[in-house]
DNA sequence: GCCTTTTGTCTAATATTCTTGACAAAGCTG
DNA sequence: CAGCTTTGTCAAGAATATTAGACAAAAGGC
């Protein structure tokens, strides 16, 4: 359960609001507002925005203060969610908990013989390092093996390709800007 | 309703993630998934935030994108809600839909006779000009009277109080910067 | 002090989200 | 084409958020 509520009082007192005026002036019953602030229920993303409003706040400003509270800027192997899908590759995130990012970066792993088949993103850009192995990369109508310390640049407008030829695991560390995604 | 569904829907294409996947990776169903894409329910904070989770995406992230999207410059006297609550006086706020706002900026409005009381703050820096009317500004030990022209610039932690001590409806124009408002 | 109003919380009933399981359509395999 | 898997959606029940109303405690008013 996220831990809305001491944020959403303090924003009540601030304003000098009781309980039942902001609901009177929210449209969101009292007793909602009530249990809201007592983190025994996890409002409807309708309800909350609702209450915010009211207040003049927004779901971004709001809960980007949630999220930087309890946002460390450490993480270990474990708080590196797999984002991917593909067979044979993983893409692990790094700076998940980071509330407004503006950049992806990911330690991707290719299984031998592993292929992203062709590739198309929306508007960025792409850069990567290759910390291990053998990748075959191809962006447009340019091919190039690249080995460990190899590295890479282009815009992910531009079809590209990602495949491993080595003989062992090949992995790749990455940043995608912006991260629309 | 909070149109989130097509947004959602892309990021999930782009990962090339089937409902189910999504589903069990992020412990909500996939019938919620379904749903949540196509707008007909409005998804609780908490299994919102797991979805995305799921995704190496953010609340503030996810968020600020969609409130961008219909978030208009504009602001007609209707689309600047009234924050405030004490008797006689006003407060109404210029840019409510910015998602991630850092600024605070207000139509201030105090009835003849109108008082705030004594007021102190989060850490914050507060300016403003007196469009029109009389308004007794009093800041820490200071105090002045200020007319139509003039103007303050002033840290909130100092305690402050404003009272319209004129003949006339004042209005003031002010900025509050950060907004943890 | 006594009355009234306002404060936030709690409870029972209602409305909505969420889940499990079934369904048809589309894609794949042979 | 038949059979199998995977796709997203739909329907009924379980779980949870939301509401209306009642309650006690605190704050004024006189």
């Amino acid at each position: 359960m996220a831990k809305i509520g001491q944020k959403l009082r303090e924003l009540r007192s601030r304003r000098q609001l009781s309980v039942r005026v902001l609901a009177e002036r929210s449209g969101v019953s009292h007793s909602t507002i009530s249990l809201m602030e007592r983190d025994s229920v996890s409002p409807t993303l309708d309800t909350l925005q609702a209450v915010l409003d009211a207040m003049g706040s927004t779901l971004t400003g709001f809960l980007s203060d949630i999220e930087k509270r309890d946002s460390s800027p450490f993480y270990r192997p474990d708080d590196q969610p797999e984002i991917g899908n593909e067979e044979g590759i993983s893409y692990r995130i790094i700076g998940v908990n980071h509330p407004n990012r503006n950049l992806l970066f990911m330690k991707e792993t290719y299984r031998v013989g592993a292929d992203t088949g062709k590739v198309i993103s929306h508007e960025a850009q792409e850069a990567g390092y290759v910390v291990s192995g053998t990748v075959e990369l191809t962006i447009g109508t340019r091919i190039k093996e690249l080995h460990a310390g190899d590295a890479y640049y282009f815009d992910s407008r531009e079809p590209h390709r990602f495949r491993n030829t080595g003989k062992t695991e090949a992995i790749i560390l990455s940043a995608v800007a912006p991260p629309t995604y």
